[in-house]
Order: structure tokens, then sequence, then C-alpha cells
DNA sequence: GAGTGGTCTAGACCACGGT
DNA sequence: CCGTGGTCTAGACCACTCG
């Protein structure tokens, strides 16, 4: 018995809890790599059972937003090149392998968001943008051609330098840099063909056919962040997806 | 305590139930949109707490094995052409909004498996399967051409008419008519350039580019049923997926 | 051994779908 | 009204990590 406003819609203990502990996440209260409090000092502070608040716990482990260890104790989820290329990187080898990109900026610009990225990332028209176009390479081949936009507001000192080889991920820049989290994804693929940049770029023919893929990254308010165009050779790799 | 054999890695009581679960679905026991007995019978069958069958029920839910429907009961899930393209079929307009494709079968033939698909229907070089190439139509549109493999000792009696439009999805009819439930499927996706024979069929031009995916469909048991390749056009729509 | 998350139990009560 | 799944509690014990 949380809270019990009149005329409120039902909703669970767990999903109360759940939704307090989003928000210390979402507010920086707690910190990325941080470690939260057990189980029953949660409960304590909330006055439910333990087992309450672990079914919080437990949607929110399924979220990706934490980090449970058993005998350890429970983490605000952090990006790491690891944890975020495996999560939201989807291109495998012929051979089903996962395979490791490295990137090389080839150019950052701002610029203002055209009606579809308006649309895409919710903010006005014109808004000003990051832009940064870049060239990933996959098993020493030059592989996906991509560009990025990002709020400036979002994140005002964003700075990439051109032509520097890129080990991190930007969403591990994105997070230790402006404590801005991407924590879903909606994704759209469909073939096009090479324009000749991109040709030129990818070391293929002018009009081969690629894989392009539409992401909008999310924060864990599911707030659009990013919008990310990334054209990829699928001559020698796949997008990969379960269903499950 | 259900079993505890000398030497067993640990397994949970609730993993146990579930597996016993699956197994009943699997072998036929329960059949598809049947009413499977209640927590509170599970449990005293197993000897267990009603707690610990939830929790394999909750698990078998999430898989989509089962379908729970509080105040009613807990069936065995069955595909219906909804739930079947719901959860398959990944294709939607370029406004987002989700397509219901109607199929022409353009032909239906016995053909023997590759070194490609025998590798990915696990069985051996030179299985005979069946082969059913047709044409998906969304939005009034040609849109894909795609060939299924299924292994015709599966499904003997797999017949269907050329030229006829089918409404029914392919998995209603194999869960119907052979017992045979598709339950997961591993999706690979790449850019092709249409053929002439998939450029006339899909009403584009030769050489455009099309989104290939290579599916492989499994059973409950997650063992490979069918093979399927997907070439669609993407001019009008998009392959959608969700990270999260 | 202390502390954490993970499993399991037993029982109470709630929300929903039918009769 | 009954029977179902859904929530919540309180407490016991297990498995893992670390000092």
């Amino acid at each position: 018995m949380l809270i019990e406003p009149m005329e409120a819609a039902y909703s669970p203990l767990y999903a109360q809890i759940k939704a307090i502990l989003v928000d210390r996440i979402a507010s920086g209260q707690w910190k990325p790599g941080e470690l939260i409090p057990n189980e029953f000092l949660l409960a304590s502070e909330f006055n439910v059972s333990q087992g309450t608040v672990r079914k919080a716990l437990i949607a929110l482990e399924a979220e990706k937003l934490i980090d449970r260890q058993q005998g350890r104790g429970t983490y605000v989820a952090r990006h790491t090149s690891e944890t975020s290329l495996f999560h939201f990187f989807r291109m495998v080898g012929l051979d089903d392998r996962r395979v490791t990109p490295s990137s090389r900026v080839i150019s950052q610009k701002l610029c203002v968001a055209s009606k579809e990225i308006a649309q895409a990332l919710d903010v006005e028209l014109g808004t000003r943008l990051h832009c940064i176009t870049r060239v990933r390479d996959m098993r020493e081949l030059p592989a996906i051609f991509e560009r990025i936009y990002v709020p400036q507001a979002l994140m005002p000192s964003l700075e990439i330098r051109p032509g520097a080889t890129m080990v991190d991920e930007m969403y591990v820049i994105y997070q230790e840099h402006f404590g801005v989290t991407i924590a879903h994804a909606s994704e759209r693929l469909g073939a096009v063909s090479a324009t000749r940049e991109q040709a030129r770029l990818l070391s293929i023919e002018d009009g081969a056919p690629l894989l392009e893929i539409t992401r909008i990254g999310r924060n864990v308010t599911k707030k659009p962040v990013e919008f990310r165009v990334s054209r990829c050779r699928t001559d020698v790799f796949r997008y990969a997806t379960e269903i499950t």
C-alpha cells in the first residue's frame, strides 16, 4: 500500500517500485556502474516485502537497466565497448560469428534537423544537430557507411577527431561524457543502391546493393536521442536477429 | 525435491518443472489450444508449491509456448493467422504501420537438400524436401518473392494448390495439419540484386536492390524445421525490429 | 563467515471471466 | 458466486563472491 490515490488506475506495487527505481536511474541519482542498495534495504525503505522489490528488480534487469550478480549485488547498467556492441550491433560474418568493427570518422559537422529527422527525434524542425559521418571496418574490410545525428543541446561539446580510428563505441561516449544512456532502439531495414561516394569508401561497385539500417536510439525513459543511418555491405556480412 | 541424481548439475525446481511441461507440449500430449491444469493441480502433481509452478508457467509464457489468461486459465499456444503474422512477419509500411500480406503460390516441387540447406535444417545432404515458391502481395503490390523448404518426411502430404490465393499462414498449416509448431526463428538479412525472374514477378527493374531474409524456423524443442528465403521490395516497405 | 542475490514454501488476498 | 491467474507477504534455506 504505497500510494492509494482516488480513482487511480490499478497498478501493482512492484510496478510502482519499478517506476521509482527507473526514475532514480534516469535522473542520475543512481549513476551507471553504481551499486544500489540491496533488496532488504529497498524493501524497508518502501515498506514492502523483499519479494516485491525483487519482482521490480527482475523487471529492470530484463530491460537491461540494471545488472544483478549473485553474491555481489545490483549495479546500474553501464555501457562498455563489449556490452554496447553485443547488445546493439547485429552484424555477423557469413559463418555466423560476431565481428568487431572499428571506425574512421570522415567528418563531423553541425546541421539542422530535416523533417524526417525532426520527426524521428521528436524535436522542432531546424533543431541544431551534430552530424558525424564515418566508415566502419570489419575484418580489415570497409563495411559500413554511417551517418549519426544527435541534438547539439544534449551533447554540447561532442567532438570526434576526424581521421582518428575509434575503438570506443559512440554509446560509451554518450554515457561517460554526457550522462546519456541509450537503452532501447528501433531499427528499420531496407535495401538500397550505393551512391558513388559510398561505393568509393566501401571499395565496391557503383550501385551495388547495400543493407540500409535506420535506427532511432532512445534513453531509459524511451525519449529519442540519436538518429543514425547505416549502409552495410552484405557480401560477407549479415544482419542477425532471433525471433523467440 | 523432484529429482536428485548423483553428480547432477544444479538445476532449480522450476526449471525441471518447465522442462516437463515443454515436453508435454512438444510430444503432443498437450495440444495447441488445449486448456492445461491450473496452478494448484500442477503443484500437487509435482509435489511442489504453487509459486514454483507459477515460475515455470511464466517462463513458458515468455517463450510464447502457452497463453495465460486471468480468470480463464492457461492454454497451449496456437498459431492463428493473426498471432503467427504478428509474431513472425516483420514488414511494415513506410508509415510504420503493419501490413497484412496475401500470397500466390507459383510452384510446389520436391527437391533434395543442398549443402547450405542441409546444414541449416540439420539433415543429411540430399534429404527430400518440399520446395514452395510464392509471391506475397502487400497493399495490392507484389512485394516479396519467397522460397520455402521443409523436409518431406515431416509433412508428407503437404500440398498447396499453385495459383490459389492463400489467406492462411504456412505456420498455421504446419500446426493444424502436421502438428508442427514453429516457435522460434533465426533470421539473417542482407541486400541483393533482383534476378530477371524476380524483377518480373515483383514489377520492378532488373537488378533493383532487394532485402533478402534467410530464416531458419524451429519447433518448440528448437529443432530446425523450415528454411526460407524471402526477397522483399523495400521501396515502400521496411523490416522492423526493436532492440530493448 | 558475512553479505548478496536465487529458490522455495505456505498462505492471504485481489482482479478478472464466467455462471 | 466460483474458479482462475495475479499480487503480496514472511520466512527458510541455497549458491555465489569476497575478504
